[in-house]
DNA sequence: TGTTAGCACTCTAAGTTGACGAGTGCTAAT
DNA sequence: ATTAGCACTCGTCAACTTAGAGTGCTAACA
């Protein structure tokens, strides 16, 4: 059987009205609603031949028609009508992220909260992997006498720090050469260069008396370590009960269960990302059976170029995806501009 | 009518029961159960009595009784028998908090954490107010050529920093030579005496061009503006989902989104603390409309002698209120245990 | 040959009914 | 003061009914 337009035009007018109604769509009503020149018997045959293609599903015998994870593909690559941000849009998306932010994390939390409300589906960010990043700087702060501070900025200016204790006789001087030692050593090599042992080694060569020089290695292997591990910003969580097909409490649970424990859901948002551009995932295309019935939409930003984060948007398959799609989109843009803004590659400053 | 020491037996009797079953318990099943030796039909007329005192609560004709607020509040006061958690409890809540953290933060969310985990309650902790606080040292440290980054600690060990841009001309020399300054003037002063008002008077004395110093003093502001503002952690938020009271969508939904609006539930969580000791509020009695019909337990951690932080557990206004005040308690007690441990005021360091 | 009207059939959702059981309040006996 | 007994109330559940939406098929039509 051969997908010629007609059945494209129907398929269409299917998909758009379950994505408005979540309600399965009889012949009828697209012959009613869409002025396609064809009568509802006509256009039964076609429903038919779309669902024995596998593009329709029926939920029982005498109901209307779903779209399959197959329809929704065709749907999303083919058949949606092409949409972008009107003005009104661009300027709500674009307001709160406006408000300036310091850190990628508050970039990040802002970006996340603004698609989650703007869209009304549950949206994600996860930082950057930085096991390419580099180190720009490591720092060590007197703080109190026996107190001290190790400070580590990587390429990406993500700072990280950890309190640590020192002998009480180590004087600021000494605190200020170990400082410009691992500065020195450290500066310029990426985060598997330093690892602990390499960091333990150079210790050795610095000539400090141990019970110095211990504390500030571990602090500073702990910043690194503090680094690696990369944090996820949920937003919405609550908005997938607003549609139907959650109403059921145990889905509902279970989706929520999956955010609660992030790191599932966390890879699934890496793992769907693709190295540029948006990757949509629909239904049975995830990896994960938990979210077997609903999409995923991701995208991936950069940050100073090796480094490459993601956000993404979840909702059940029956989901807007050309209102998903621009956003995120948009906001890719948008959080790209800011981190440019942030690393300081844009000549105005605050 | 005054309330006897039958009354009492037999309210205890029904609200134990009801906070297991979470059914109108009937007087039969009182009778049955629990050796009073007394028949049902006293037992009724107890019940009779109860419900007209306000302690019970009957939600149709024909059906058994349920606690009311005012039941559960002197049962709380005075009927509830006095558990303490066993030693296999205290080690499961002592084990997961046990992992060494360096931070005020981490250690919050994992004993948040294990408190949900434990009680299959929501649980939340909110970082101490730090506007009493004050300020041990500020440093500026030189990160690349016309980039710093400003650190701030407070007298918790609260680090904060800000990466800023500064002229190209700023010699590392330079920078220090304002780190020193700052550092001297602020350590020691409150965030209120270091309001951003201070702190640019303060610039106009320091005698270094504007545009070096002017991004050093927006970064301390922010730093401590940054401080200022807390933190709030949930953890098991879908616990209350598996309690047949939210089985109902729409109640859940409204809890839910409470969570995910965090301002007035942070609120709640705070003004419910009491200076020391616990506090439990038990639905109307909670200020906050939309928790009514749940019941938030909380208690109070210093830091440092002046800021106090919280932390909360929420669930239906049937809780095992033994349970939730016992492990409450006791997790106070290792958080309290374990800042000394951060802040450096025990012997052993890490 | 493709399209359409008509019709019998299927299936679900929603409403109705009646039996059942849990629980109460009252009364009279102990 | 306590208790047994009983009539009464009310919610739950399952069985049944009905209405409506939608389908597939067939036959007529352009």
């Amino acid at each position: 059987m051969i997908m010629d337009d007609r059945k494209k035009r129907i398929l269409q007018a299917i998909i758009d009205d379950y994505i408005d109604k979540a309600e399965p769509i009889g012949s009828r009503t697209i012959a009613r609603k869409y002025e396609l020149g064809l009568s509802s018997a006509t256009i039964r045959n076609e429903m038919a031949d779309l669902e024995e293609m596998g593009y329709l599903a029926q939920p029982h015998t005498s109901a209307g028609r779903v779209p399959s994870d197959k329809g929704y593909r065709l749907y999303v690559d083919k058949l949606m009508p092409q949409r972008s941000l009107n003005s009104d849009e661009i300027r709500e998306l674009k307001s709160a992220v406006n408000t300036r932010v310091y850190e990628l994390s508050q970039l990040l939390k802002q970006a996340t909260a603004v698609l989650s409300n703007f869209t009304k589906y549950t949206t994600m960010a996860v930082t950057p992997r930085m096991r390419s990043s580099t180190i720009k700087t490591v720092q060590v702060v007197p703080v109190d006498p026996g107190k001290a501070l190790v400070v580590v900025v990587n390429n990406a200016g993500i700072v990280r720090n950890a309190l640590i204790k020192v002998s009480e006789h180590a004087t600021s001087e000494m605190l200020g050469r170990i400082s410009n030692l691992l500065n020195d050593r450290l500066s310029g090599l990426t985060f598997e260069q330093a690892d602990t042992e390499r960091i333990r080694i150079l210790g050795r060569e610095a000539g400090v008396s141990v019970d110095i020089l211990q504390p500030i290695l571990d602090g500073t292997a702990d910043c690194i370590h503090q680094m690696e591990d990369h944090e996820m910003y949920v937003e919405g969580s609550t908005n997938i009960l607003n549609h139907p097909e959650f109403k059921d409490m145990d889905k509902a649970k279970q989706f929520l269960s999956l955010l609660d424990e992030k790191t599932s859901i966390c890879r699934a948002v890496y793992d769907s990302a693709r190295p540029n551009g948006i990757s949509v995932r629909i239904g049975s295309e995830n990896d994960l059976s938990s979210i077997r019935d609903c999409s995923l939409v991701t995208v991936s930003y950069n940050v100073a170029d090796t480094m490459v984060g993601t956000i993404g948007i979840i909702g059940p398959t029956r989901m807007e995806y050309g209102k998903v799609i621009s956003s995120i989109r948009y906001m890719k843009r948008l959080v790209s501009e800011e981190i440019d803004r942030l690393l300081g590659n844009e000549p105005e400053s605050m």
